[in-house]
DNA sequence: TTCACTTTTTATCATTTGTTAATGGATAAG
DNA sequence: CTTATCCATTAACAAATGATAAAAAGTGAA
């Protein structure tokens, strides 16, 4: 299941699959267990096998603002970027139970070099990653908070009911009580 | 210069410099000239020597939505990201005349894989890269519009005399009336 | 079940931001 | 110098969102 994980990105050879494979260490994460902190040492590849996971960061308030939903069968935001100097620039936290895989991030970018399809797919996990970024990036500048609530929904569909809505809310960059107001407006 | 605008990211030898040196070219854009595409063929990388530039997306409503701004001395978002299929994923354009120097961005990923000095500093471009859209993407989530004009004041100082504002509105992710209102606000 | 606790909804009012349109200022072409 | 054009500001009103607090609904443990 973690290489149809890894074809539905980008399509690779068993060859190179077993070159990966070595790698993995299982691990399982408690519902809100933040498994990733700011500032702390971090050399690991994520790939999220089930459960539901978010990325944030803590505002000058206090609070957590998500940056990025992860769903079932997905990869967490690549090392190279959500890193620096081997200290993590974000957290990310589980929202339910959850089981993933691990890699050495190091020795996944040794093979990065070495081997173009695991290459190809690690770029295209970045390009995927900016992507993302992107269209929410043009949703936060030009959409309402409604249209941005209909649009999360398309993309997350279920996770509404799954995750507390203030994670939603954050994501959205409105507040809970806001996200309560147009939640029934849309029921409509 | 060239050099310069390298190290100031990450320091590189002279070798590893020569190795990069053999693919420039010059180029020179008139202010307002796109000449990134959005859905066009590219297969370049771009350093900006002067002048400023923006990269944008389209809304639906047919506006430019400003993702970001690079002044003089700075690297363009690297090929990898922004394109796919060797197809723009944006748009970028000239504020000011501008030059700059492109490369031949297969050639440059080649250089990646051969050089650890060049890879080192092209993965330092793509996590400033996400960095900087991390950053505005916590900022848009939880600061008012007028707390996002200050950060856009600190971090690009001058800019707001040079550039229209209707570029600086839709980058705040408001309208160019209310950024005119801020504006007056903040100047008391 | 009941109780304690958390989350979501609802209501009210204040504030921010958007929309539209008019005004003023700058700039460039004739 | 005038005119045309573009951009920024201002004003008035509408709409969206925030802040606070109270009520309702859900959740889990004893």
């Amino acid at each position: 299941m973690i290489k149809d994980l890894i074809n539905s990105i980008y399509r690779i050879s068993d060859n190179s699959y077993g070159e990966i494979d070595k790698l993995f260490e299982y691990r399982c994460y408690e519902a809100g267990e933040t498994f990733v902190n700011k500032n702390q040492f971090n050399d690991k590849e994520y790939f999220l096998l089930n459960g539901i996971c978010k990325s944030f960061l803590i505002n000058p308030g206090g609070d957590e603002i998500t940056l990025s939903f992860f769903g079932e069968k997905t990869v967490l935001s690549p090392h190279t970027i959500r890193t620096k100097n081997q200290l993590s620039l974000i957290c990310v936290k589980s929202l339910t139970k959850a089981e993933a895989v691990t890699l050495d991030a190091n020795k996944f970018a040794e093979l990065m070099v070495s081997n173009i399809e695991i290459r190809n797919f690690g770029n295209q996990v970045l390009r995927n990653e900016l992507a993302d970024k992107m269209e929410k990036e043009i949703g936060m500048a030009s959409l309402t908070a409604k249209e941005r609530l209909l649009n999360f929904r398309k993309k997350y569909p279920s996770l509404e009911n799954v995750i507390p809505h203030t994670d939603i809310a954050t994501y959205l960059g409105i507040t809970n009580v806001s996200l309560s107001r147009l939640r029934k407006e849309a029921a409509r």
